[in-house]
DNA sequence: TCGATAGTTAAATAAACATTGAACATAAGG
DNA sequence: CCTTATGTTCAATGTTTATTTAACTATCGA
């Protein structure tokens, strides 16, 4: 029935939170690929990011985003579309996502990070 | 015996790891009053950290920072001096450290980072 | 050689974490 | 209305984590 998720206000994104948050593989995978998409939209739905693990755990990790302020959630219909808070998180943290993005975009391999471009299913 | 302890290579230094390793408000803290100090002298001692934890606690938390690359231990008599391998992050994560460390110092109070400065004891 | 100092190791514990599967809720579209 | 597609919730699992206490090792200096 809730419209509306829950999230921090700027103020209360907390610096061990969002660290915490980007040192999971999964998760830093998912604010990588929210930031690789950006230019083409700034919005992905949970679906987006099914690669990444099973659909309840993925939940689990868009909740501790959310929480720790790394993302925003709207909800709409069916679909809950997220965007990073850029904005907040330079506000905040000047330089620091845009140095995690660098420093993973280096490493993307080695991360398993690289976007599998919606490879064809076969079914 | 063991006069030097393992550190890991500078390409060995993996992303997830620093991120979490700097997650911890202990860790947290200890990079960042090694950072302060630094122009100082680039090395302090486990003893120099007694007021964020407990000594073994303390060791605990060295060895999690050596592990990850974070920072070089070096054994001299019954001391252990360390210092921050910022030149190796640098050139793995340009710029991540930096960000990390001014994040944290806007933050310094509510993460209790503030440096006690060697309180007068009142025994 | 003795004692103090610096730090490690080991074992125990409680809490937090990531992952899974099954059941559920909600909205869109025929 | 019924079905399908999206995504959530809940409980269970096994793992990792931070912390503490106590016992230990090793070095320095008197």
């Amino acid at each position: 029935m809730s419209r509306t998720l829950p999230h921090p206000t700027r103020e209360q994104i907390e610096l061990p939170l969002v660290l915490d948050c980007l040192s999971d593989p999964t998760r830093l995978a998912i604010v990588y690929q929210l930031a690789q998409q950006e230019r083409v939209s700034s919005e992905l739905c949970c679906g987006d990011f099914n690669g990444l693990a099973g659909k309840s755990n993925l939940t689990y990790h868009f909740a501790k985003l959310r929480d720790c302020g790394l993302m925003q959630t709207r909800v709409a219909g069916t679909n809950r579309f997220m965007r990073l808070r850029r904005e907040d998180l330079e506000a905040r943290f000047p330089g620091l996502l845009d140095a995690v993005l660098k420093s993973a975009a280096k490493d993307a391999e080695r991360l398993q990070l690289v976007a599998e471009c919606d490879v064809v299913e076969t079914d």
